[in-house]
DNA sequence: GCCAACGTTGGC
DNA sequence: GCCAACGTTGGC
């Protein structure tokens, strides 16, 4: 068993897509992603084998719900080439593709919801520049620091 | 449903 | 290259 290397957080809005959906498909590719910054961390920084932090956005109780890792390597985003999909990009072309994604695959859910307001308390010690505690809070994929991801799961035994 | 934050687009 | 207008995100 190799030790993981890095570690992320993604949003998903429950509607569209939950951990329990995760749960059903095993694995899934993280299409839709339209923003450069979430592409790039996908695109540049992830490796099969990484943790990530599975988070439910724009819910009742937003908070991180799950544990997941990224199982391939990036690539390009199928749905940015159909145009029945609602993200296409008619600027994207198969020689140019604008939008990478990378499988994620289902690793657990959480006992219970860390909810955001909980983690909010412990802003400090996250650091002010975490995008979940910083004003504004829009970006969808990013990286956690060891450091990050420990404090973060140790709110799930309380 | 509201609205602040903020990324993107496009006219100039 | 500036920046106003616009669209989206996401907490509340």
């Amino acid at each position: 068993m190799s030790a993981r290397t890095r570690y992320w957080l993604m949003k998903s809005e429950p509607d569209a897509f939950s951990i329990d959906d995760l749960q059903r498909v095993g694995t899934e590719p993280w299409n839709g992603v339209r923003n450069y910054q979430a592409r790039n961390f996908m695109r540049d920084g992830m490796k099969v084998g990484d943790g990530v932090l599975f988070y439910h956005s724009n819910t009742k109780v937003p908070g991180i719900v799950g544990i997941a890792r990224v199982a391939s390597e990036a690539y390009p985003d199928e749905t940015q080439f159909d145009p029945k999909s609602d993200y296409y990009d008619p600027k994207a072309t198969r020689e140019q593709p604008r939008w990478y994604l990378v499988d994620v695959a289902f690793e657990r859910k959480l006992a219970r919801t860390i909810p955001l307001d909980e983690i909010k308390q412990h802003a400090d010690q996250l650091g002010e520049g975490f995008p979940l505690v910083a004003r504004g809070n829009r970006l969808s994929v990013f990286p956690v620091t060891a450091a990050q991801w420990k404090l973060l799961l140790a709110l799930e035994k309380q």
